[in-house]
DNA sequence: CGGGACATTGATTAAGATCAATTTAAGTGG
DNA sequence: CCACTTAAATTGATCTTAATCAATGTCCCG
């Protein structure tokens, strides 16, 4: 019986040393980490180390991080559910996720993927209480930020709260795109711009944009490009007999980038 | 004949003392104005009087009014274009808009049609841009709201800042929404999930939710719900038949309510 | 009154949904 | 470690919806 600890991380000892230390091998098939590297890279939305880029250096870095406690989530576990109020937003420290609403009638819509870097729960600021589920794609990490300590962080920093505004509407930007991706585009034009987005975010983060494994489902990657699940599986075949991809279950070659880019930006 | 004004139902002329009054017949085809309505009921995203609700009541409205200058579109026209600078953020105080953007392939989607009491604008604050095209669906008026002063007044005021974030977070989640619709949905439940919006908000600014006027082509509704045109008409014409709608051009009967919500809220 | 934009309607076609059957891989437990 | 169970993915056959192509109708504005 596949019984899931829910007192969440498996992770114990290690903490004790270095903070920011982890031995990868507690979660053998977890990406590695790379807060360094979004961090300094600039590319993450809000990260504790964004967020004292442009305040005073005089406040401690690690009592910074201290501030944004970690906290995995198992594969297939949420970190929040649509209906729980909003405490805290979260960054994607290591990991994947899919967002997801259900409507009252059952009808599910996977809205986005996140990534290592990006920030969840933005979907619970209109209301106070979240209107997604964030479910773990694989054993992930965040970081915890409590909603109103980084509105009072806005408060005292300009900086800041643009950084904010900005990723808000960077998410906001990404629906409208998709938008466009539902209405205009067919089957074969809809997974070739999703693959062109994963790919995008894969080079970002300093991996492979030519060869990647899928962290999600037929049935996720269906039902967030308003597909069925028989359609998604046809349209990769279709891709691979026209050598622009290489598909082997969920692992990803694209062999042509130019065509998947030629079919993905749209007729 | 059922001939019903197209312009909005007029609020009688408490607006011809104050500062806030226009001569309408500059343009005849203007829905009157609603400042006091869209502020005092707090449904405003972002407005002038909003941004005072909080703060010191010694600021004179005047003074503030004076700060977010008002500016008349003309139907057809834009208001700002996909990678003007962003500098202000504007509130549609009367009329109607539709936002859409154009890939460099020239697919063109209408993402929403903004109304009286909506604030545009945000799409340019991920990159400093504007990505969308705004253009004004009838003869509408503006509140300019410069980006930084707003930004400024963040930084000076919480409860500001938390409104812009949920303004900013309601436009995200309305587009998760219409991802699902465009991703779930047939013709038919999309143009009754289309319907009901714009009911729901006819209502929410005092208007019949019953009755009104589409101020929009049925190539624009096309265009924001992932379908031809044609299939728009036919599918006004099929729910006529099934008694749920009184369609004629652009004017708007809902009939059974009920049995329209059914098919928008989803399978 | 006439021209052009907008809308409706009809006939046909094609893309993807649906229904159904296998195949493959990954665990689980004996 | 291997048989067994189950989830995920692939493939095939058929059907349905909406796209497409085309013609006509209607209203508004100059």
């Amino acid at each position: 019986m596949n019984t899931i600890d829910t007192t969440y991380p498996p992770v114990e000892g290690h903490q004790s040393s270095n903070q920011d230390s982890f031995s990868t091998e507690i979660f053998p098939n977890t990406a590695p980490l790379i807060p360094c590297k979004v961090a300094s890279m600039g590319l993450c939305s809000v990260s504790e180390a964004c967020l004292n880029i442009k305040s005073n250096s005089n406040i401690k870095y690690a009592s910074s991080t201290a501030a944004f406690p970690r906290r995995w989530v198992r594969q297939g576990e949420s970190l929040y559910r649509a209906g729980d109020a909003l405490i805290n937003l979260y960054q994607l420290y290591t990991g994947s996720a899919k967002l997801r609403t259900i409507t009252c009638v059952g009808t599910e819509q996977v809205a986005e993927f996140p990534m290592a870097g990006a920030l969840l729960g933005l979907d619970g600021i209109e209301t106070g209480k979240y209107t997604c589920d964030a479910i773990a794609l694989e054993d992930s990490m965040v970081r915890t930020i409590p909603f109103f300590d980084l509105l009072a962080r806005c408060n005292a920093d300009t900086e800041t709260a643009l950084r904010l505004n900005k990723a808000m509407a960077q998410e906001t930007n990404h629906y409208r795109h998709l938008l466009l991706v539902l209405a205009s585009m067919n089957s074969e034009e809809r997974i070739a711009s999703f693959l062109l987005d994963i790919s995008e975010r894969m080079a970002t983060y300093g991996y492979s944009s030519r060869e990647f494994v899928l962290k999600m489902t037929r049935a996720d990657i269906a039902c967030h490009l308003g597909m069925k699940l028989e359609t998604v599986s046809r349209t990769f075949t279709r891709l691979q007999a026209a050598h622009i991809l290489d598909v082997d279950r969920r692992h990803l070659n694209i062999r042509d980038h130019d065509a998947l880019r030629k079919l993905g930006m749209g007729r």
